[in-house]
DNA sequence: TTCGTTTTGTTCTTTAGTTCACAAACTCGT
DNA sequence: ACGAGTTTGTGAACTAAAGAACAAAACGAA
């Protein structure tokens, strides 16, 4: 996974289901509520597999850790696996979030229309500059972030989202930690410091397009990128 | 980690550099230039793990697969392994990119900073509703997606972003690849289907935030999923 | 030069994740 | 009821990645 910073997750490790696992079953979830939407009633772990790209036996072995849902010989009953996996990772109550930063990024996620549908309730836009506060966007009012602490307790807030530039990136962590969140996805291009038991998702924009480019260039250029590696190893 | 999908990138892993470590060499990359911004000339392994929040040893290992650019007993010459790393990843030359879809998402990575200081250059926005087409979007003129393919060949496009809903990613996808387009950053919510040849990352930000919730509801609710899940096994 | 210190590069060990392959369990037709 | 055909759930083999540990190589001081 790109993954620098995401995959060890402390203390959910030693008892739970697997990190790789758990990043899985959002997509699993994905494919069953479009085949429940379809009328799809059941299916099998080859159907479901193909849909989302990955090996059956993987996909059997992912679900095996939320239980024993499915029936030889028949498969999955769609809509009873869709709940077990809903309640698994949390989608049977809706999570609150505040989105940090209300640029074009803050802007565009909070008007974001997968969220809605996952059960993630856009509750606060916070934002530092005096010009955006008292601003509606996404019919929200934008707060300060000096009111963080009270917006994060009103709102019942679970989740902060940093969507600032990179300078700012830390203080607002610090700001959202002090307010008591404890789960943070930080889209700007800054590695943030985090006390224990709180936990950082990485979203790099850049990052991810520079992963494209290295494949993009391994395959234009042929294997001249692997000679010229042999060549510095060697002078 | 994070992943469905993102990790195999089938024909360069057979002889080059580990996905792992091509997914943190950009991170490396930032770092380094950080700290030659502030005039530092020479860090060591251990220095420049802390910064990026890795262990010194992965990060040594890391850059070995690129070759031997440090001195032992010193460190590494920042500037020199910068431009190392650089040439790796293809960040010698500029990078253009299509973003597809200019919606509020299109629109913020359009305006996105951390695009040009790292060689990527937004060479074209295009959409498919004709409200939009001939708008001009921080300094660029939407064109139509049915003129993808001339887009894509006049402005030398190598990668394309696709940033509509999901309904229509498949579609923007094919589009894509007709025009010659072999890698591909999808941040719509849904699955894409491409050719051999043809990379796809998926960056699923719904998706980010339930793997967060997950460890959330973990968190707040101690033990209870767990023990909810050994029932359900056992009845 | 020679010794002691530092830090890389790399081998070895451990852990995590993926894939295979097959017995167990279910359905359906006869 | 029984056999043929499916499909799950999971132990075992395999692969990739992470981490520990240390020899080799550089530097600086005496």
């Amino acid at each position: 996974m790109n993954f620098i910073g995401n995959p060890p997750f402390g203390e959910s490790a030693d008892r739970g289901i697997p990190d790789a696992t758990v990043a899985r079953l959002p997509v699993y979830l994905r494919a069953l509520t479009a085949l429940r939407d379809r009328g799809v009633v059941t299916c099998s772990s080859n159907e479901l597999a193909e849909q989302v790209g990955v090996n059956p036996a993987k996909l059997r072995k992912d679900l095996s850790y939320l239980g024993s849902y499915g029936t030889r010989g028949v498969g999955y009953e769609v809509d009873f696996l869709l709940h077990q996996i809903a309640r698994e990772i949390g989608q049977t109550q809706d999570w609150n979030i505040a989105i940090v930063g209300v640029g074009h990024l803050g802007t565009a996620l909070s008007s974001y229309q997968g969220f809605t549908t996952r059960g993630i309730r856009v509750a606060a836009l916070v934002d530092a500059h005096p010009e955006r506060i008292g601003q509606t966007v996404s019919g929200i009012t934008v707060t300060s972030l000096a009111d963080l602490g009270a917006t994060v307790a009103e709102q019942s807030v679970a989740i902060g989202i940093i969507a600032t530039p990179g300078e700012a990136a830390q203080e607002v962590a610090d700001a959202l930690v002090d307010a008591g969140v404890t789960s943070i996805l930080n889209f700007a291009p800054a590695l943030v410091q985090v006390p224990d038991g709180v936990d950082v998702r990485q979203v790099d924009l850049s990052i991810e397009l520079q992963i494209l480019a290295y494949h993009e260039q391994r395959k234009t250029q042929g294997d001249a990128a692997a000679l010229g590696r042999a060549e510095g190893a060697i002078g």
